[in-house]
DNA sequence: TTCGATGCTGTAAGCGCTTTCATCGATCAC
DNA sequence: GTGATCGATGAAAGCGCTTACAGCATCGAA
């Protein structure tokens, strides 16, 4: 009665394919594993008897025997939910699955803050269910990357980590270069006096992007505006373009580190009875779907996430498959117009 | 020279730190497990020169030897990245991985569709390296949760499968309901020429919104206006939203299978001239966070998406645990009032 | 005929961990 | 003092697979 509950059952293993057939162990694993040293009929006869048993090989005995999981983590360092839902993010991890697909690697997520102890994660990492991480969203006094490259564990890092850690192989896009584009179109279209909602300090991409932002300004000759900073929440925004409106209430244009925030900008926007862009443009960041949706639909500098997760997860395989970790990639950015600018 | 390459490097095991420690492996593990029967000063003694040695378990042998990989599958069952940018998606993927947290259990995220042989997941997932499935983004004529319940893996799936598998669990909201919810609602509001943009009639969430949608009219004795499909994308609401204008300009009032066709919807119907909510009534379906930050605001069923996930997790690791599937469980959802309707 | 290739196949030693079972003092009741 | 009991430890047998290595025909060349 209770013996056959789904405890019990037990798949068939190699030695039953093996007994099965009337070969041994060794040449069953070679037929699964598509040795070349196997003759035709035997390997014709494996194959039969695996199909009519049903056998399908145990992974992580595989894994075991190999020292080698083919999974790799994609770990998300943010502590709410809030943060979380920003489409970027959930893009990030779509083009990333995507672009393992084929490669007979599989995708772990992992959202590393949530753990109750710091040292769970690494540990996990280290444990051996992974054979390389994958780091996104990471905030300047992030340890976790040392630690990885210490425990030579392979990693690839998705934007520029605060301080270099040699031997970490990042993909980082043109945050500089975006914030410079989003300035140069503002000051090309005429805009004088403009704000900046930029995103958390600690994070290098939003102040890259500030970076970026100023140089343009500089080199048009523009004294720097008001600039309020956000968490790259919507709700975030709307404070700051809040705020900014208070600082100066003649601005006419606002650049927004991200696109959350430059929708939370545009709502206060328009219940100050600003209309956009006559009065004042608004320019984001990150070009996510939503800001196609907006009305007036955003111009925002386009990040190329599909190919920075398709960087990233092929650095991270080669680097498993033993490479060197090799240079950080800056992936060019580009500015998409549309009407709130 | 090459000998010392990362592929060399090899971390302490459970022997090394036995060694070290002049104890047997056995007891080693019974420190690492916090079995009870080991004298405090022996694992003092094991626990400092696991830290000495920095011993990290190996999850993969565990795993082999215990038959548990503590892990499981969310398999999403889509074929192209559009679908996938569904934002109701992404938020079940994040759901899933917080619902998670704590647990000890890790999340394996599989897109499926894009295997090369249909069979692989199966294989993957029987391969025994995870030890359940979540199964999300179905479609009708799909063989997965009949296979997967025969070959004994613990399955919940989202949403109602289309016909009944005996011993599958499955979580879904009330979509009946809300399909009603939102028929009702527009009644309610004194719209009469009701249109209605349904989702994929192979997805059992869009037929039973539809279902419901239609009880609501008869109910109210009205007819059952112009419906027009889509495929749960904003470019299909929009090509939908053409349509069902060409069928009846006159209709006041329209109902949208998700968020991204009401989109699509509302762009279609400002670009025609029509008034939202003053001429048309919009009520979307879904609630992502997009409904809220359109212009006018999206009227929309909310749909529980961290309960659901919260549930399925729950029925998962309960099967996993040994116990039996467990009734299909419906949860309710609510109709969230905005400017649109 | 003999020897060395050559090509398949089997043997067996791991991979690093868990867990049962046996062992061995120490403790206790009598 | 004796046997029963109990708690802590070790020995060893797996978990299911990979992969040297060895063995054994078979074949061609000398």
């Amino acid at each position: 009665m209770s013996s056959d509950g789904r405890a019990d059952f037990r798949p068939p293993t190699l030695d039953t394919v093996a007994a099965a057939a009337g070969v041994s162990r060794a040449t069953v694993s070679r037929v699964v594993n598509n040795s070349a040293k196997v003759s035709a009929d035997v390997r014709e006869l494996v194959d039969a008897t695996i199909t009519r048993l049903g056998y399908v090989p145990n992974r992580t005995a595989r894994s075991l025997a190999k020292r080698r999981t083919d999974s790799v983590a994609l770990v998300l360092r943010e502590a709410d939910a809030t943060v979380l839902a920003d489409p970027y993010l959930a893009a990030m991890i779509i083009a990333t699955s995507r672009s393992l697909v084929g490669t007979g690697v599989q995708l772990v997520l992992v959202n590393a803050r949530d753990d109750p102890e710091h040292g769970t994660l690494v540990d996990y990492v280290r444990g051996g269910h992974v054979d390389g991480v994958l780091l996104a969203s990471m905030h300047a006094d992030d340890p976790l990357p040392r630690v990885l490259v210490e425990a030579r564990v392979p990693t690839v890092v998705g934007g520029r980590p605060e301080r270099p850690v040699p031997g970490l192989a990042y993909v980082d896009c043109d945050n500089v270069g975006g914030g410079r584009l989003a300035a140069e179109h503002l000051v090309g279209t005429g805009r004088r006096r403009i704000a900046s909602i930029a995103g958390p300090p600690d994070m290098t991409a939003a102040a890259d992007r500030l970076t970026g932002y100023h140089r343009g300004l500089a080199h048009a000759g523009l004294p720097i505006g008001p600039i309020a900073f956000g968490d790259f929440t919507r709700l975030s925004g709307e404070r700051a373009m809040t705020e900014l409106l208070e600082r100066d209430p003649d601005l006419d244009a606002v650049f927004a580190a991200n696109d959350l925030m430059a929708v939370g900008a545009l709502r206060v926007l328009r219940a100050a009875g600003r209309r956009v862009p006559e009065d004042v443009a608004v320019v984001g960041y990150d070009d996510v779907e939503l800001a196609s949706l907006t009305e007036p639909a955003l111009t925002s500098v386009h990040q190329p996430v599909s190919e920075q997760a398709d960087t990233m997860t092929g650095l991270l395989l080669r680097q498993i498959g033993g490479a060197a970790p090799g240079d950080p990639v800056l992936l060019p950015v580009e500015l998409v117009h549309r009407d709130s600018s």
